[in-house]
RNA sequence: GCCGAGGUGGUGGAAUGGUAGACACACGGGACUCAAAAUCCCGCGAUAGCAAUAUCAUGAGGGUUCAAGUCCCUCCCUCGGCACCA
């Protein structure tokens, strides 16, 4: 080998190896240990390029990726691009530019600046949402969904802002403004598109008859955080309560009550219904002050959602004077209210007020000054004048006076049922999915609208609907595919007569919900995926991505899977099996890295000027994979300087295949040194990985002359995390073949163990004293050794010894007397 | 308010209930050099001491244990998510 003394060059050798990677692919040894599916969660390609969060994320991953493969592994690494969506649409209405050709740009930034970090994709696999050939298939999982009863459409409400003609996102609305044009944004209804997400919070069965577990169900079997457990099922919100019908007086009309709360029913004392309740039409003729009423819901239209939700903000809301409703349990006629803090899209979209219990409305009671009626105790507390919301025990509740409160709950349930007056229900905070969305680039929805046949879908061989590039996509409050010729100019698929298409396109987040499936086989025609590839390669072992994405992204992607398996096109029900998030990376000044506040770290520059290799370690060692960490530039050095001593490191190595065997301490050091890597990557504690490395170099550096064999084994053990410099000095030792073909190295637990243990003296739970013994040594003989040192001695001299334990090879603990 | 994750030197962090502070950055001292950079060596939680060493120390307070950063209880603080969900 040669022993040329040359200084570590990143620039150089990074370029060479990865023009290598670039001509003849990542090396991948056959894999003979089965599959594993590594997956990050794909990144929209912005224009402002690759973050040090993604190249946390990604860097994870590549190195579980080349470990796995060096393990024997047959590894799935597939990167592509989640590239509909907004930003590259407001660029577009800015500049004039084609988001199609910004988003190309992007893609190809993203994808050097990948490869400038020597990331193992399998690029001959990479996709991109915004290409025909793939949102064929998103249009495909459209119509699958609509065949199915899975799709469907209704009145929902957007964001509407009059200044600029356009509907808005939810992260577009600002404190109820939009964030453009700064005017107040109106909620406004348009007939939108649903998927049936709620068909899939509980188990059901697949046609050919296998158990598809749930949403809720199938978060018990999946390995992920369980902050992101946590935020599913919250998000699901599965409550247990009743439904009550209260009938509307001298009508016949009724108002139907969820709550989870009926043994408080007896404290009832009025009921409210939502702005949005379609009682209020119903009803209008009755209504004694209707122009106070159709002012108060004027108010409300005004108020976004995030508004009406506003906690701790005084409640409003206004009697619908001349009604009453009656409680089924007492007879009682109560006042009926409208309100906004009632919500129209959770439960019946009404409400019993019970101000002795309940927070909100007591509030709301106080302020109209309403009755207030107490109906449950508790043991230790008795009419107190705060409202009390836990449970007790009923009183003057009529024949369930006396029950506690869960009994209560039990047996009113029943009784209404028998009254038919309603009964026990399931309740879902989780809503369908509105897919729909009033803008230019994304995937066009494959419908068409016939006069004579309503709505077709198109057919599958017609797939893909083309998005055109005739668009003007400056916002007029429509669509903007509604105004493209070439676009409208369609026939209906069943008459043939002149028809129109659908003008919107589908929320970005339908894309990204089945990507994962693609990768199997990406460039199938005929299918979204062969079966075959398919039943090779999924579910993901492992997913990887940023904690933004812990409700939305996963419980859809979790819907599709769920769908698709329902309709035996797959044979798994949960798609993910082991996720975990990366912790955000924080500016040097501790607050998060953004534009405006000019704090962000570009690892194009740490790549230019200390290295990939550098870069990747650095983010890999700056702590916990999942902790959120600070940036600190001063600190990036320590890692370069590591490399630089491994670089240095090949002046030691003996010349010669089988001359020289090293010391037993560094052998001991080396296997140590594999066991610790070996099981911290598993785990995905790369930074300790890295500090062991980083003991066995320094101990490698005091060595005059280091085996050949103790020099490439440090080199595989390190390449997953440095593959460009590994893979260089690797070929530098006289090897032809890649580093990674190489199989991982084993560790040998005889080598581990020391001849000599160091023994800590406890004395009444303090160290006292430290010896070396021989390793294996029995309690009787340690005891000996410690009894018989003087500094042990102070402490014993003329005590009685009540109690020894003796840890092996490790702390012998002395319990002593007066 | 609810749910989740945390709180360890100047800094990032390490520690199957078993000698707290590995590894790294910064800092101080020294070697090499005409000088600087690079590199190498030594030191580096606090207090007292020339030192050996002693005492204190993992957000605060209790508890369990021979032994607690780690387990249990109460409280404080920080971060992340959700929030009038009936």
């Amino acid at each position: 080998m040669k022993s040329t003394k040359t200084t570590y060059n990143p620039k150089k050798i990074e370029a060479k190896w990865q023009k290598e990677w670039q001509k003849n692919g990542h090396p991948k040894a056959t894999g003979k240990k089965g599959k594993l599916y590594i997956l990050d969660m794909f990144p929209y390609p912005s224009g402002d390029g690759l973050h040090v969060g993604h190249v946390e994320n990604f860097t994870a991953t590549d190195i579980a990726a080349r470990f796995k493969r060096m393990n024997g592994y047959d590894v799935l690494h597939p990167m592509g691009w989640d590239a509909f969506g907004l930003p590259a649409e407001n660029f577009a209405i800015k500049t004039g530019i084609h988001p199609k050709k910004k988003t190309l740009e992007c893609i190809k930034n993203f994808k050097r600046q990948m490869e400038s970090i020597g990331l193992s994709y399998d690029w001959e696999r990479e996709i991109n949402t915004s290409s025909p050939e793939y949102y064929k298939w998103t249009q495909w999982m459209f119509l699958f969904l609509y065949k199915n009863g899975l799709a469907y459409k209704k009145k929902a409400k957007v964001n509407w802002c009059e200044a600029c003609h356009t509907v808005l996102a939810n992260e577009q609305v600002i404190d109820g403004k939009c964030d453009r044009s700064g005017d107040i944004v109106f909620q406004k209804d348009l007939e939108q598109w649903f998927f049936k997400i709620t068909d899939f919070v509980e188990d059901t069965r697949s046609k050919s008859g296998r158990k598809i577990s749930g949403l809720l169900a199938g978060l018990k079997k999946i390995d992920w955080p369980s902050s992101t457990i946590a935020a599913q099922k919250h998000w699901i919100g599965r409550s247990e309560g009743a439904e009550v019908i209260f009938p509307v007086a001298n009508t016949e009309e009724e108002i139907k009550v969820f709550t989870t709360r009926v043994d408080t029913i007896f404290g009832c004392t009025y009921v409210v219904i939502a702005p949005e309740h379609t009682l209020l039409k119903s009803l209008e003729a009755s209504i004694g002050n209707k122009e106070e009423v159709k002012k108060y819901l004027e108010v409300t239209k005004k108020k976004t959602d995030l508004e009406r939700t506003e906690l701790n903000k005084e409640k409003t809301g206004v009697e619908l004077v001349g009604i009453e409703a009656i409680n089924p349990f007492t007879g009682e006629r109560v006042p009926v209210y409208v309100a906004d803090y009632v919500l129209g899209t959770y439960g019946t979209g009404a409400v019993m007020g019970v101000p002795a219990h309940d927070e909100r409305d007591f509030a709301f009671a106080k302020k109209y000054e309403l009755f207030i009626q107490q109906s449950v105790v508790s043991v230790d507390k008795k009419n107190e004048t705060e409202c009390f919301t836990e449970d007790g025990v009923l009183i003057d509740s009529g024949e369930f006076t006396g029950m506690t409160s869960g009994d209560a709950r039990e047996k009113m349930s029943a009784w209404l049922r028998t009254e038919k007056m309603g009964g026990k229900r399931v309740q879902y905070r989780l809503r369908d999915w509105l897919i729909s969305r009033q803008r230019y680039w994304g995937a066009p929805i494959p419908i068409i609208y016939c006069d004579e046949c309503g709505e077709v879908p198109v057919p599958e061989k017609d797939l893909p609907v083309k998005l055109p590039m005739d668009v003007d996509f400056l916002p007029t409050g429509e669509s903007p595919l509604v105004r493209s010729k070439s676009f409208q100019k369609v026939k209906c698929p069943t008459c043939g007569k002149k028809a129109r298409r659908e003008a919107d396109t589908m929320d970005t987040f339908v894309c990204s919900s089945w990507y994962y499936l693609r990768f199997a086989d990406p460039n199938n025609t005929k299918k979204f995926a062969d079966p075959k590839e398919l039943a090779k390669y999924l579910p993901v072992d492992f997913y990887m991505g940023g904690a933004e994405h812990t409700v939305l992204h996963l419980l859809y992607a979790r819907f599709f899977t769920k769908a698709l398996a329902k309709y035996d096109y797959l044979h798994f029900d949960e798609p993910f099996v082991k996720m975990r998030h990366q912790g955000m990376v924080m500016a040097e000044d501790g607050r998060k890295m953004s534009k405006s506040l000019g704090n962000v770290v570009n690892p194009d520059a740490v790549v230019q000027e200390l290295g990939a290799d550098t870069l990747r370690l650095y983010e890999m060692f700056m702590g916990p994979l999942e902790d959120m960490k600070g940036w600190n530039t001063g600190s990036v050095i320590g890692l370069r300087r590591f490399l630089d001593k491994v670089w240095r490191l090949k002046e030691k190595v003996a010349q010669g295949k089988t001359q020289k065997s090293d010391q037993d301490v560094l052998t001991s050091l080396l296997h140590k040194t594999i066991k610790k890597v070996t099981e911290d990557i598993e785990d995905l504690k790369f930074n300790t990985a890295i500090s062991m490395l980083m003991i066995l170099v320094n101990a490698m550096e005091k060595e005059d002359v280091i085996s050949l064999h103790t020099y490439q084994t440090l080199l595989i053990l390190l390449a997953p995390f440095a593959p460009h410099i590994t893979e260089e000095l690797w070929s530098e030792t006289g090897e032809k073949k890649s580093i990674f073909l190489e199989k991982w190295p084993k560790w040998d637990v005889k080598k581990i163990v020391e001849e000599l243990s160091v023994i800590a003296v406890q004395i009444n739970g303090k160290v006292r004293a430290t010896f070396a013994i021989a390793t294996g040594s029995t309690e009787a003989v340690v005891k000996k050794v410690a009894l018989a040192d003087p500094k042990v001695q102070v402490y014993t001299a003329g005590k009685e010894i009540r109690k020894m334990i003796y840890i092996q090879d490790k702390i012998l603990s002395l319990v002593i007397g007066d």
